[in-house]
DNA sequence: TGTTATCCTG
DNA sequence: CAGGATAACA
């Protein structure tokens, strides 16, 4: 059976070990390399259409301030799905009824055919693999609209012409005064995707100390150079610490759906012991070292049948020895009315626990869950 | 207070 | 086996 005893009795710390055992990668965190961005045409970033002479400098100076202030602000935006994020948030807080439908909607299957089971396995690791690539995505985003930002900063001459569209004119063709400043949607701060909100609040606390750096760097006669690598240096840290923080929050959801799997088939084990102990008792038995789990009991077929249907491997002779206590146990509990008590299983699992073996070494390494996952 | 275990239901 | 509610634990 895959569920040895040591994975089966409660209280113990081994399901929780193992899991932990078992998800501890190499959690160094990912670099990003913030390489030239080619999908930005070089003409872009060449073509010039005003002087500086049409520039009193500190207008010049408040324009970069702005742009600063609009790309820190970018680093904790981003362009929500579908619905809009104030939107949503406007429902959550009139409706949290209607809000929590549709989360609960959301988890329920998908119409996919009659019955079409997919091995629970895969069904745990789609739905976290989907809300990984969902936040990578908008990752992804964020970090497009950064560089752009980046690069517009970097050639101040240049219009922009970023997603958010061309620089306006005025009909004489100058820039007005203070057209390098975020429009007021711009400068909304929009209601974040719930997913979406770790990221930011990994970001939010330092873009202040972002801004203040890059508006000593924007000073330095080095300026817009400066200024750029000052921004790089951030968005590539904090890139690192988002993708980071986001393998969601993934290992916490991993571990957390084993030591649920681990619990389960506790719950199965305990169940049937229950079962048959009360069975021996209504056949008669009346002496629990009459009872045994041997490799032809019916119970022993259920649980195989149940841990190792396909015979995988040949089931340890102290899992049966386990197993004949286990029944034991509960038929004396039974057997002497102790069952009337809410928590009378309880001293059954602290017997059970302690017969608890270790871990084996190869449960631990953790290539194992690795393997577990391309299998 | 966050995590884990258990109970219950579907 | 999943998911929710709740208890127990660290």
């Amino acid at each position: 059976m895959d569920v040895p005893p040591v994975l089966l009795s409660p209280q113990s710390q081994t399901c929780s070990h193992l899991a932990e055992t078992c998800m501890e990668g190499d959690r160094s965190p990912p670099t990003v390399e913030l390489g030239r961005d080619s999908s930005i045409p070089s003409g872009q970033l060449t073509s010039s259409r005003l002087t500086d002479s049409d520039w009193f400098w500190n207008e010049h100076i408040q324009a970069k301030r702005a742009r600063v202030e609009t790309i820190v602000r970018g680093m904790c935006l981003s362009p929500s799905p579908l619905v809009s994020g104030s939107a949503r948030a406007r429902e959550r807080s009139c409706y949290p009824e209607k809000a929590r439908e549709r989360k609960r909607k959301q988890s329920l299957p998908m119409h996919q055919g009659p019955l079409k089971s997919v091995p629970v396995w895969d069904r745990a690791s789609k739905k976290g693999g989907t809300r990984v690539k969902e936040q990578l995505h908008l990752l992804k985003q964020q970090l497009r609209h950064l560089q752009e930002h980046v690069l517009q900063v970097a050639e101040p001459r240049a219009p922009a012409q970023g997603p958010e569209g061309t620089e306006q004119r005025s009909p004489t063709g100058a820039k007005p005064k203070n057209s390098s400043l975020p429009s007021p949607r711009t400068m909304e701060s929009k209601p974040q995707p719930s997913s979406n909100k770790d990221i930011c609040g990994a970001v939010k606390p330092r873009m202040v100390e972002v801004q203040q750096q890059a508006e000593e760097a924007m000073l330095r006669p080095s300026g817009p150079r400066a200024l750029v690598e000052t921004l790089r240096k951030e968005l590539s840290r904090a890139m690192s610490q988002a993708v980071d923080s986001v393998l969601q929050q993934f290992n916490r959801c991993i571990t957390s759906q084993m030591i649920k799997w681990f619990s389960n088939f506790r719950e199965f084990y305990y169940i049937q012991m229950e079962k048959y102990a009360r069975q021996a008792i209504s056949d008669g038995v009346t002496n629990p070292k009459m009872l045994a789990v041997l490799r032809d009991s019916e119970i022993f077929r259920v649980l195989n049948t149940h841990y190792n249907k396909g015979n995988d491997f040949e089931v340890p002779d102290c899992f049966l020895e386990i197993a004949t206590l286990t029944l034991q146990e509960f038929f004396r509990a039974v057997s002497t009315g102790k069952d009337s008590d809410p928590s009378w299983k309880k001293p059954i699992y602290k017997i059970i626990s302690k017969l608890d073996s270790d871990i084996p070494e190869i449960l631990k390494s953790s290539n194992y869950a690795q393997e577990l996952f391309r299998s």
